[in-house]
DNA sequence: TAATTGTTCTTCGTATACACTTTGTCCGGA
DNA sequence: TCCGGACAAAGTGTATACGAAGAACAATTA
């Protein structure tokens, strides 16, 4: 028993800052925090049960991922994405997932090319289901395993991090397209497993074009420029 | 007036914790730290001249940044950089310049062309004062404003990292080179005047290619794998 | 020698204090 | 009514202190 304690503890190891700024993330994806909000440090202390100081560490940290805007001596607000950055964040993704595609089409191993196809039929299964949140989250799942694949740690974390703004700007029409954009998993799965890097790389470019359209007739109304 | 002077007053204040990080990376990119090196925060604190909050917040940021590696309940370390992240790096950059230079083309102004072309010149004359520093200086004043024609500010933030970290993996190398390079440099702001995009991205291809390849001569006998 | 126990260093989180900015409010005067 | 300035409130920026817990290393014991 004292041995589960410890366990626990040990566990745990995730240093305070680090659970906030996930619930930070989480929270400002999730839209519970809205663009132009303002944060203080005393409020997000209160918020997650924890003093000032591990709330100010995850504030740098969201603020180098572009999540929060700081201004000097007046405090946190939560960043507003324009459309702008919609256009900006696809035309880099463009270049980064073909790469990552290519990588990992170079890489992979069975086992790597099994774990995609597992996620596939997960996938399959939550469109059945019509478990649209599931299946949203299995896409992310299926891109940051290929990221992972790719075997770069660069672009795996800088790749990561716009998938996530890509998801903060579009959590509303995401979740709908996510069934759409199945087919074209299968496609990039099936090249990446081909091992022909320029089929993986076009497979990719075409799931990025379909949907950074999508993104674009559902950003429509969404937020404006700013 | 009174506005102004606020304003250029209020904005002008760079919080500790900025002053802290940015004299944190340049002392990593220089070597006054180096690579495995462990960094207490005491020691950082006391080497700045701040209390240690402030250099929590910037060992938080400069470890997204990549520059130190955070052990739980151990602390910091200057991360060390290894062949494989040099490989790693150039296969990203590749994409991301070479994009940043077809946007450039597409977008730049005839002011926008001028100050490179300034840049080019008092690189120019460097070179033949024999001023290596300088030179490097320009050099890399050079790329981050073709970033910046780019007018994209994800690539343009991501790229300027990646840069960041290529000095700091190239330092020594970086210096002889910039003279060889300068005659690239030259190649790519021509096809960025040109406006042809496919053109500027063909430039930056070799550049990065041989700035790659001489990347790999440097880098034989420094960092080891590691 | 090998295992155990202390000891020390350091991080992690909390709490407190205070200077300084920014912001908002209120009040008197034109 | 509108303006401008005094004043107060809120919040950040920075410093400091303290206790708990983990990690590393030395000392001690079997």
């Amino acid at each position: 028993m004292a041995e589960d304690l410890r366990d626990k503890l040990g566990a745990q190891h995730l240093p305070l800052r680090d659970q906030v700024l996930a619930a930070l993330r989480t929270a400002i994806i999730d839209g519970d925090y809205l663009p132009g909000e303002r944060l203080t440090e005393d409020r997000l202390a209160e918020d997650f049960g924890v003093s000032r100081n591990p709330v100010r560490e995850a504030l740098r940290v969201a603020e180098a991922e572009g999540f929060v805007v700081i201004l000097p001596r007046r405090g946190a607000v939560v960043a507003s994405p324009s459309s702008g950055t919609i256009t900006d964040m696809f035309a880099v993704r463009e270049r980064l997932e073909t790469l990552a595609a290519r990588l990992a089409a170079e890489r992979a191993t069975s086992a790597d090319v099994a774990s995609l196809r597992a996620l596939l039929d997960q996938g399959r299964e939550a469109t059945q289901r019509h478990d649209l949140a599931r299946v949203a989250e299995l896409n992310s799942m299926l891109h940051l395993r290929i990221l992972q694949i790719s075997g770069n740690p660069w672009l795996s974390s800088i790749a990561k991090s716009l998938y996530l703004h890509v998801q903060w700007v579009f959590r509303l029409g995401a979740a709908e397209r996510a069934p759409h954009s199945w087919a074209e998993h299968i496609q990039l799965v099936d090249a990446i497993e081909s091992g022909d890097g320029d089929r993986a790389e076009r497979a990719a470019l075409d799931h990025l074009d379909a949907a950074s359209a999508a993104a674009y007739e559902n950003a429509e109304g969404g937020y404006g420029a700013r």
